[in-house]
DNA sequence: TCAAAAGTGTTACGAATACACCCATGT
DNA sequence: ACATGGGTGTATTCGTAACACTTTTGA
């Protein structure tokens, strides 16, 4: 029997990219500017059609490389200077997510470093990294209604962050936001930061030194963050963190 | 600007489920026998289109359904009496992953109770639970190349049982391998088929009675195991263990 | 000299392990 | 009587929490 197209709907197929990184002292996530219709305006997660030769982790990984300049890149492999963290995170299909036609997303979470350069590179289109906390807000700072994310894009979000913050306990990942080199101090804000807590800096160093294989020290030390100089480190090969970091209850 | 249907390209999407089960003493999945090529005469995971005005979760459902008729709830109301978990797993869409077009495919993840009825209901083609372990295996019994699972669902079915490994540790999915009364006893050989380890039963029977939340009693009593009546409980309402059931090292 | 951040030592407590032991049924 | 699985008690061990204390820089 010949395969027979009419026996199926068509969909479109999407990826959108949850990019988060820890920025002055806040958890912050890239936000597009929509210049189209439907929600022309408003702020929305970048993402793109996925392409009809392309996999679904390549349409992810061209998308974030066109918004950020950052790589996708393989964990085994040593990360080179502006690598990204990414994996999929979640599909999105309810028929009535775009107005326009059926369209299913398949989002993917992407975790970076502070990038250097705060005008992210690539389209001429608005960019910006918002905290996460603005962007799920009902209201402003204000009392104001707040604009909500474009599409069902607040869900998405809030479903990524929920997966980081959950996997940084577990997994090795909480690297992914540091620079190359970072010291405990550093590694220490990021958990502080996506887990909104305050961690015993003593006790979180005598964890992460004594767990094999999440950091090996460079030999360098840095002051940068002030105080007596900090020993310099560069994520280990572990990936998966055995016992893990606990969070304290909220 | 009009939407232009030529501006993407045309996709289908299919619902892939993993459904487990845990009878004789193995962990099962459920198997169909493909009855048209590609994969003529290949066991695969059950699954189909998704229609074109149904959510993903629904056609999962739906799906879940027709091949066996349990029903997918949600987990905050109370279970009824054939109820199973389902949950999105994961999604994959390599260009090359169906000869014959361009198929996404949203994999779910089931967990359902060891069915009464051997034979599972709805359509006339060859349905089985088979044991993980023989559809992941590379050769048979007596050292005979196995015939793989059609498509790449043996990278989905493996992603499954991963996933269902690690989720019992946190999570008290593992009461959604039994029936809606079950014994300590019964609940200990589900978390040891899955893992494939032996437990202590001493001690796991204190850690699952000690957690709030997990189990709560009925008050009713079974010697269907033998031995001494052992108390039957049923799923509490926590859907977190806190801390974690421990997976003993391989 | 002082503030700030890094790093070490020590005690107390809670949870998991290992295992001795008792209980209540079917055969 | 005895096998079988259910269930309790207890010592040991391991990891974390809490916090006193020292170290090394910049201002």
């Amino acid at each position: 029997m010949p395969y027979d197209p009419s026996a199926f709907p068509a969909f479109a197929v999407t990826v959108d990219l949850v990019v988060l990184t820890v920025r002055r002292h806040a958890l912050c996530a890239l936000a597009v500017r929509r210049g189209e219709p439907p929600f022309k305006g408003r702020w929305a997660l970048p993402g793109g059609f996925v392409r009809a030769d392309e996999d679904l982790a390549a349409a992810a990984a061209r998308e974030l490389a066109e918004e950020t300049g950052l790589l996708a890149h393989d964990p085994a492999l040593p990360a080179p200077p502006n690598a990204a963290h990414l994996e999929q995170l979640a599909t999105y299909g309810d028929p009535k997510r775009d107005p326009r036609m059926r369209v299913v997303s398949v989002a993917h979470l992407a975790l970076a470093p502070d990038l250097p350069a705060p005008r992210p590179g690539g389209d001429a289109h608005s960019v910006r990294w918002a905290p996460v906390e603005s962007l799920l807000a009902q209201e402003g700072a204000f009392g104001e209604l707040a604009a909500p994310l474009a599409f069902d894009h607040a869900r998405i979000l809030a479903d990524g962050v929920e997966r980081a913050r959950s996997k940084i306990e577990y997994s090795s990942l909480a690297t992914a936001f540091c620079p190359q080199e970072f010291t405990v101090g550093e590694l220490r804000r990021v958990y502080e930061v996506v887990w909104g807590v305050a961690l015993d800096p003593r006790n979180f160093h005598r964890k992460v030194t004594g767990t094999p294989g999440f950091l090996v020290p460079t030999g360098g030390t840095t002051t940068r963050q002030g105080g007596r100089p900090a020993q310099l480190f560069r994520a280990g090969g572990a990936t998966l963190l055995n016992p893990p970091m606990l969070r304290p209850e909220v």
